[in-house]
DNA sequence: AGCACGCCGACT
DNA sequence: GTCGGCGTGCTC
């Protein structure tokens, strides 16, 4: 008597667990294959999760087929249910998140390509001379040929015919080429090599692992970390590995870096990819075959059925922390994959988070120091510029010593960065009759001022409109005026200053695709650019040779407001857009402007002390049980509208559960108290570390019920909340 | 997430 | 009289 099996599938929709399916008769099914089964009144895709003898006790919808594609194996699966139990999402979500290429179960499709033979052709005409002609540039689909040969595609069918040209089928999403671990590197400095020697020790051990490259810009930590991930391959070949990168600006450098010294290109994974590369990675990712996967936040759900390392580049950064659609940060969840797949984590930074330094300093991670640069250039000089003695004239924005320092450079023929962390001309536009500010109308947000388009925009939503003629609140013609700097009123204040100068302006919006990047980035190394006025995609990871002065006009920006990571943040940014200048064999210098030269980042800055200012921001952390000596968690009420909202935080408020060491604020108004038309509350939770807040915070969610139009989200471990 | 069911307003 | 709005609930 053969015992009937049921199995348990995973959907990727927000059902709270796995359903229960029948395996019908000689079907054979195994955790982790893909599955259709019915769903209600439709059919659905699905992973099965698990199998168990069916004992009959409910009548059960069957499987309705078995797909192929490559199985998600036991480690992502555990890296789901985890993560699912962490942020506090049902785990279909996460399998959703997982399944980002639906396209990619299928097998590569295949096209036939035709090379030549060498077989002499018996009756040569001009057609087939001209297809025989393009097959130099290599072989090629009928389709390819023809149109590169100004022929029809039935020429080329008679010529394979004829013997003269093979026919080939490849596949049109070939695998990625294995990468050479042997190739040689860059020659490594004494100190890279030591830290080199940490990491691979750290492969050789095996199992779970995780280290901290603390090293300064131009330290070479990404030479380190490839020789980690080269020991790895030479042990392992089919180990695979996980670089994340802040984002696609960036990679483009260290991907070239990557194929130099391994030969091949990394499979690469971020939001802009086409339907085709995005296919591509995912089935090689999935099926084990691409070794290596560069990319942004998002590659954190790749299904990597044999990783063994997650490389975490510029751990600090912020963009790792998704807000949208579901709420994580890749650095964090980076670890605890690793932990589950007994692969190694590596965290690089030349600004470590104050999170990875704690876990450093507590012997959680190895902490590899990296202190020289490797071009054997310093760090720039840092002076502050005390604006309250040296104040700029009513609607500038440079000082007189940052405009001398700027003319000075300009001089010796060296280039100079003015750097403002805020895009467009004006941040606020307000109506010098009446004091009406203009307002995003979706969000409590002010518009800011593009004079290169004419139009106003609202950073958070996206809202634009043209710059009216008239205040839309008293009428009075040609009376909004913007008010503050933004990159564009800086470069025109620059362009007045320095009238000969070649000034340019580099923010997200001057350069939108990853194109734009590297061709304004390629005009700065070439010195077709003098001063170049940029935001913080200004401020990374570029190497500019002739770079020798940068500005920072306004460096209390950010160091405001309630953002518990905000003085670290402002730190992080700084020490960055300083970094920037000098770095080949010319010093550099790097003067921020500030109205408040007492702070401790800038006075830490100034000092070029990182322990001075990590000190005291550790000790606030400690004394208020903040991350990472407690734990924090957010969660977001918003409804279409105020009265609604507060309705329903008054019940959540009232369910929330009360445990030791626990304690609950709000609801209060979030920094966008207005998104989308969508009021929103926020509570905060803050927790003794030895607390589980994601167990906390799913006791309090089950605790009430609120009415469809209301949203309720989760925030574990939140970076703004006030 | 989808999709059905259900209970109230303006239409051939 | 019905068509259709979207609020509520269920899907193994």
């Amino acid at each position: 008597m053969m015992t009937r099996l049921l199995a348990r599938v995973l959907i990727p929709m927000p059902l709270p667990e796995p359903f229960d399916y029948a395996v019908p008769d000689g079907v054979q099914v195994q955790p982790g294959d893909h599955v259709i089964v019915p769903l209600g009144q439709r059919s659905a895709s699905g992973v099965v999760w698990a199998t168990a003898p069916d004992d009959g006790s409910r009548t059960l919808k069957p499987i309705e087929m078995v797909r192929g594609g490559p199985r998600l194996e036991q480690p992502v699966r555990d890296f789901i249910d985890w993560t699912a139990r962490y942020l506090v999402e049902p785990p279909g979500i996460i399998l959703r998140s997982v399944l980002r290429s639906p396209a990619a179960l299928k097998p590569s499709p295949v096209e036939t390509v035709y090379a030549v033979t060498g077989q002499p052709v018996a009756r040569m005409t001009p057609a087939r001379h001209a297809v025989l002609a393009a097959l130099e540039e290599g072989p090629a689909t009928a389709a390819e040929l023809a149109r590169r040969a100004g022929v029809s595609a039935s020429v080329v069918k008679g010529l394979a015919q004829a013997g003269a040209l093979s026919a080939r089928e490849i596949e049109v999403d070939p695998p990625f080429q294995a990468p050479d671990p042997n190739r040689p590197g860059l020659p490594l400095t004494a100190l890279q090599e030591e830290a080199s020697r940490t990491l691979r020790r750290l492969v050789a051990a095996g199992g779970f692992q995780a280290a901290l490259i603390d090293g300064v810009t131009g330290s070479g930590k990404t030479e380190v970390y490839f020789e980690a991930i080269a020991e790895l391959l030479r042990r392992e070949p089919d180990a695979q590995i996980l670089v994340l990168l802040p984002e696609i600006a960036l990679t483009q450098s260290v991907i070239k870096r990557f194929s130099d010294r391994f030969g091949v290109e990394p499979a690469r994974w971020h939001s802009g990819l086409s339907d085709k590369e995005r296919r591509r990675s995912w089935r090689e990712a999935a099926s084990g075959r691409a070794r290596i996967v560069m990319g942004a936040r998002s590659s954190i759900f790749l299904p990597l059925p044999w990783l063994r390392m997650i490389v975490v580049d510029e751990e600090h950064d912020p963009t790792y922390k998704q807000d949208e659609m579901l709420t994580y940060n890749a650095r964090d969840l980076a670890v605890a994959r690793s932990k589950l797949a007994g692969a190694v984590s590596i965290l690089a930074s030349a600004t470590p988070s104050l999170e990875s330094l704690v876990n450093a300093e507590a012997g959680r991670y190895v902490h590899v120091r990296l202190p020289a640069r490797v071009t054997g250039s310093v760090l720039p000089d840092v002076e502050l510029l005390d604006l309250r003695e040296a104040p700029p004239e009513k609607g500038e924005w440079l000082s007189e010593p940052l405009v001398q320092a700027v003319a000075d450079t300009l001089a010796r023929r060296e280039q100079a960065l003015l750097y403002l962390n805020r895009r467009g001309f004006a941040p606020l536009v307000l109506c010098k009759a009446c004091g009406h500010k203009m307002k995003s109308p979706e969000a409590d947000r002010w518009l800011v001022e593009h004079r290169y388009t004419g139009r106003l925009v609202c950073h958070t939503t996206g809202f634009s409109m043209p710059k009216p003629k008239h205040c839309p609140e008293c009428g009075a013609e040609d009376s909004l005026i913007g008010v503050g700097p933004g990159v564009e009123r800086v470069a025109e204040e620059a362009v007045r200053r320095f009238p000969d100068a070649r000034i340019e302006v580099f923010s997200s919006d001057t350069a939108q695709s990853g194109e734009d990047v590297r061709a304004l980035v390629e005009r700065m190394e070439s010195g077709e650019i003098d001063i170049l006025v940029g935001t913080q995609i200004a401020a990374k990871g570029h190497n500019f040779p002739h770079l020798t002065l940068v500005g920072v006009v306004d460096a209390d920006l950010g160091l405001a407001g309630g953002d518990l990571r905000a003085g670290e943040r402002t730190y992080q940014t700084l020490v960055q857009a300083a970094g920037r200048a000098g770095r080949a064999d010319k010093p550099g210098r790097a003067l921020l402007q500030t109205w408040d030269p007492n702070h401790q980042a800038l006075r830490a800055l100034e000092a070029g002390d990182r322990d001075a200012f990590l000190t005291t921001e550790r000790q606030m952390r400690e004394l208020l049980k903040l991350p990472p000596f407690g734990r924090l968690a957010a969660l977001i009420v918003s409804a279409p509208d105020a009265g609604l909202v507060d309705e329903a935080c008054r019940a959540i408020a009232k369910a929330a559960p009360s445990a030791d060491g626990v304690d609950v604020f709000g609801p209060a108004e979030p920094p966008l108290g207005v998104v989308r038309g969508r009021w929103r509350r926020r509570f905060l939770v803050q927790a003794e570390k030895s607390v589980d807040v994601s167990a906390y915070m799913r006791a309090w969610t089950g605790r009430f019920k609120t009415p469809s139009s209301v949203r309720v989200t989760v925030d574990i471990e939140p970076y703004s909340f006030l």
